[in-house]
DNA sequence: TTGAAAGCGCTAACAA
DNA sequence: TTGTTAGCGCTTTCAA
C-alpha cells in the first residue's frame, strides 16, 4: 500500500490536516513543518493528486488535442506544451485524434471534465462545432482563430507577405499558390495575405487548387503548377513543398532554376529536403507554450480574459529551393 | 456546477448506486438502465474519473515517456499507444524528456503513482537504472529491452540481416555501417547484427564511427563513408540515412550509382528523401499498441507475466536509395 | 498553531 | 433488483 497523509501524521505524531498544512504552505510553526518534511521525504510520500483534485477541483492536469502527432508541426506544438508543463509541474493528457472531426468532439467531451483545461489544435472543424463543444473559460485555441475564444496563432498574413516580397526581389511575376484543405482555417488565412498582392500591378498570383496537406498532396500539386506559367510557388506547408520538390525534380524542372519554391511552417523536414527549403518559420512550440500559460492563468503581460487573441511572429528562411527569376 | 451522479440519480428517481451500477455495467435490470442512461445522458453526465480512481484504486490512466516526440520514431510510437488507448477509453499522460536522463526518471517518479502503468522508451538510461526507477510490475519498456522488465521490441538483429542480404545480392561486397549513440540499446542491436557477417568469405564490413541519431550525425558520416573503400552504407537511423544522403549529394557523389544507403526505422521521412530511401521497416505504432495491451492486461495471447518480451517482426522496404555496386 | 470532522464524487459492501 | 452506507486520500472549514 502506498503511504497517506494518514502514515506520515502518525510517524510525525501529528494530525492529518497538520500535515496537509506543512506540506501545501499552509500556517503551521516551522518546527512542525520541518519535522512533517522530514518524516514524509523518509517514507518516500508522494500525494495523491487524484484525492487531492477531487477537493481542490483542480487535478493539476490539463489535455491536449491535436489531429496528428506524425505531422511534424503537431509534434512541435505537443513538444512546447510538454516542456513548459515539465517547468509548472502539470500533467498533459495527449489526444491524437487522427484527423477525425468526431474523434476531435469526443476529447475534448472527455477531457474538459478530467482536467483544469484544454489546448486544442482544430484546423478543420467549423467555428460553431468548436463553439458547441469546447468551454471558452478552460479552453485555448491553439494555431486556430474563433471569435470568442482564446487563441494563440502565428502572423500567417504577415509569412505570406515576406514569402511573397521574397519572391517579388528575386524577379518572379508569376506565383503560383497550393492551397491547402477547403475547410482549413489555415488555408484561408494564407489566401487572404495573398490577396493583398491580386492587384499588384505586374504581379500574377495563380491558384492552382486545393490538395491534402501531406506529401502526396505535394506530388499531385506538382503537375499542376508545372502547367501554370508560375516561375515560382507557394506550397500549403512545408509537407506540400516537400512533395512538390520530389514530383518537380522528376519532371526534370530544377529548383530553383526553373521554379522557386517556398513552404510554410518551417519543420524540421524543411531543413533536410533537397534542395533545402525556403519556408515560413512558425513559433509552434513557443505557441504550446504559451497556450499552456494562457490556461493556467499563468501569462505575465498577457491577461487570459476569455476571447484573448496572442499573435506571434513569422519569419521567412531562405534556404535553396528560392532563387532568381528564369528570364 | 458539473453534474454527478446524485444528479441523475435525483432525475431518474433512483439511488446514486443504482446510477453506478447502470453505468458500469452492474446488475441492474434493463429498463432501469435504459432509463438511467437516457438520464445521465440527457443531462450530460461525464463520470469524475478521480473519484472513481480512489476508490478502484486504477485511474484509467497511464503514462507514455519518450525522448523526443520530434523524432518521427517516437511521433509514431505515441501515435499507436493514443490510437489504441482511445479505444479502450483510456487517457494517456505523455512525457517528453527532451533526452535528458534525469527528466526521465523524474518522470517515471512522477507517473508511476498517478497511472495504472507505464510505458517507457528509454534508450539511453542504463539497465541498473531502468530497474531502480521503475517497477516491473507497472512498467512495459518500448523498443528496449531490459532483463526481469516486460518489453516490446523489433527484431532488430533481423533487419540488419535483411538489410546486409539486400547489399549482397546487389553486388556490394563492402559495407560501411554508422553506428548511434555508444550507450544506446538500439545502436548495440545493429551491432550484433552485423556480427554475423564479420566472418563472411569476401565481405567487408566497416565500422566508420559513431554519430549523433540526427540529420547532422548524418550529414557529419558521409565524409566518413565517402573516405573508406565501401560501396554502400548501413546507417544507424533514417534521420542518420538522410544526412548521409545530403552530404553524398552535396559531394558529386551518386546514390545509388556511387554508393547505396540504406536507412533504418523507415519513418515517414523515408519515402520523402531523395531518392526515396530502402529502409528496415520497424512496426512502431503497433509496439506502442501492444505495450498498452500487455501493461492493461488485455493482451489476448500473450501473457503479461513480468519479464514477458514481445518481439516483432521487421522488414526491408526496398526503395531507390540502393542498386547494384559499381564495378 | 493545532485537531476534529465534514465532505469532494464515486464504487462496493451489505441489507432489504 | 434496489437502496443505504461506508469509505478511497485529501483539503478545509470550524473550534479549541
Amino acid at each position: 500500500m502506498r503511504t497517506t497523509v494518514q502514515d506520515v501524521a502518525r510517524a510525525a505524531g501529528v494530525s492529518v490536516s497538520t500535515v496537509s498544512r506543512a506540506l501545501t504552505g499552509g500556517a503551521v510553526s516551522p518546527a512542525t513543518r520541518e519535522a512533517v518534511v522530514a518524516v514524509a521525504h523518509r517514507l518516500g510520500y508522494q500525494p495523491n493528486r487524484a484525492a487531492r483534485g477531487l477537493i481542490t477541483g483542480r487535478t493539476g492536469n490539463l489535455g491536449l488535442i491535436v489531429p496528428d502527432l506524425r505531422n511534424p508541426f503537431f509534434a512541435d506544438v505537443a513538444k512546447g506544451v510538454t516542456a513548459r508543463a515539465r517547468a509548472v509541474d502539470c500533467g498533459v493528457f495527449i489526444s491524437d485524434t487522427d484527423e477525425d472531426p468526431v474523434a476531435e468532439l469526443e476529447a475534448v467531451a472527455t477531457l474538459r471534465h478530467n482536467t483544469d483545461g484544454i489546448l486544442l489544435c482544430s484546423p478543420r472543424s467549423t467555428d460553431t462545432q468548436i463553439l458547441e463543444a469546447a468551454d471558452p473559460r478552460t479552453t485555448v485555441l491553439l494555431h486556430r482563430r474563433v471569435p470568442g475564444m482564446t487563441s494563440v496563432v502565428a502572423d500567417i498574413v504577415d509569412g505570406i507577405r515576406q514569402a511573397v516580397r521574397h519572391l517579388l526581389a528575386l524577379g518572379h511575376r508569376r506565383i503560383a499558390f497550393v492551397s491547402g484543405p477547403d475547410g482549413s482555417w489555415a488555408s484561408r488565412q494564407r489566401i487572404s495575405g495573398l490577396d493583398e498582392f491580386t492587384r499588384e500591378p505586374g504581379l500574377e498570383i495563380l491558384p492552382v487548387g486545393s490538395v491534402a496537406p501531406t506529401f502526396d498532396g505535394g506530388v499531385l500539386a506538382g503537375d499542376l503548377v508545372l502547367a501554370s506559367p508560375a516561375t515560382a510557388v507557394l506550397a500549403y506547408n512545408d509537407l506540400v513543398a516537400t512533395g512538390l520538390l520530389h514530383r518537380l525534380a522528376a519532371r526534370g524542372a530544377v529548383v530553383p532554376d526553373r521554379m522557386s519554391v517556398v513552404g510554410y511552417d518551417d519543420v524540421s523536414l524543411a531543413g533536410m529536403s533537397h534542395p533545402p527549403l525556403t519556408s515560413v518559420a512558425v513559433p509552434k512550440d513557443r505557441a504550446g507554450a504559451i497556450g499552456l500559460d494562457l490556461l493556467l492563468g499563468r501569462a505575465g503581460t498577457v491577461t487570459a480574459e476569455h476571447g484573448a487573441e496572442v499573435i506571434l511572429p513569422t519569419t521567412l528562411v531562405v534556404r535553396a529551393s528560392t532563387g532568381v527569376a528564369p528570364t
